[in-house]
DNA sequence: ATGTATAATGAACGAGTGTTCCACTTGAAA
DNA sequence: TTTCAAGTGGAACACTCGTTCATTATACAT
């Protein structure tokens, strides 16, 4: 053996997550990472071995915290669907100030990247933005074992009727930030047709 | 005089515009631009004067297209309604398969351009955004005055609701894009709660 | 036919891109 | 204390970026 006491790679992603969240694939630079992260461009070769690949680790960290944010609201709320609620709460407004972007880094990406310069970076990023949406089926069925929605209902239809509606919601916060506003949307959610 | 036969200006910014919108602004180099449109970079830098006013002339000109898209299916649909849901059909579903993207241009340029880079160019696509939205209140209010909406309705409110619909599902066609579902999605819009 | 103002060309500029390479440093094993 | 594989620093590479500008081509007025 040798040396071994390195950065903290840990905290070296958490970096560089939140610049790519804010910047974009595109209008990040590794120059911009190096900086940020404060490392030479050897050190981030070495560990990351392209900006790429760092990207992609970047992306399954920001899936990562969001989804133990999402449990998160789920242990402190009283039910499936007020964990939901929370959760969407926090993402659109309260979590707002600090967060590098109005908008999810997921959707970010799918809207930037393209199938013909930065397929496997695409679908990396769609592959993630489904497994949210399967999280949230299980959390609607769990709902409606609960019985807090009718069980009647599709849990598929209503994880992707709250995927639409948080990109949605999301973007449109970008426009107008209105707390109020949001606020009101986010109660209309769960009155929505879907849920009837 | 002389010489002012010239290139054709709109077909240039039609092509410009076609892909600044399928790879985002960021995504575009002007040799990529230069290359579609055909002109070197003289005559480009001389007619727009720098890669970002070419970017703002082709979110314009897009803006512009949908706007007219937008009153073509007012004008061929029955209701106001009828217009709002054939538009939202047409750019989800029908013309799909022409579009340099699933996504709105205007959209995508608000997810990718930051305050601190690109403000001038955000803030253009957010005042585009905003017109989208008082046009739909235009049209809802004119449903209103036919009863096809209770008129104790508040109409930017539902113009809001359609623009975050329209937002977030034109975005998640991009993950999964089964006709059915979409079809399905944009029929629940419309009995969708804030009509209630 | 000639002169002239304007448009189009494309080489070139300096700065920035992602990435590589190698000399240097480090710290655990021997 | 010596050894040496692994980690780090930072100059440099080949290329691309947005943009400029001197040159050449063009078409109208005379």
């Amino acid at each position: 053996m040798s040396k071994n006491a390195k950065f903290d790679r840990a905290e070296v992603v958490e970096k560089a997550t939140n610049l790519y969240w804010e910047k974009g694939y595109h209008g990040t630079s590794m120059r911009d990472l190096q900086a940020t992260v404060d490392l030479r461009p050897g050190s981030i070769y070495a560990a990351f071995g392209s900006k790429d690949n760092l990207f992609k680790e970047a992306i399954n960290h920001y899936a990562n915290s969001t989804g133990k944010l999402l449990q998160l609201c789920l242990d402190e709320t009283s039910s499936p669907l007020a964990g939901l609620k929370l959760f969407i709460r926090k993402i659109t407004i309260e979590n707002r100030e600090n967060a590098p972007s109005d908008m999810c880094m997921i959707v970010k990406s799918i809207s930037e990247l393209t199938d013909n310069d930065n397929k496997e970076l695409l679908d990396e990023a769609k592959a993630l933005l489904n497994g949210v949406e399967s999280r949230f089926a299980d959390i609607i069925e769990d709902a409606m074992q609960t019985g807090e929605i009718s069980s009647n209902k599709n849990a598929m239809d209503l994880a992707r009727y709250m995927q639409v509606q948080i990109i949605g919601l999301r973007t449109y916060s970008r426009v107008n930030d209105d707390q109020t506003i949001i606020e009101k949307f986010i109660d209309d959610i769960f009155v929505g047709a879907p849920f009837h």
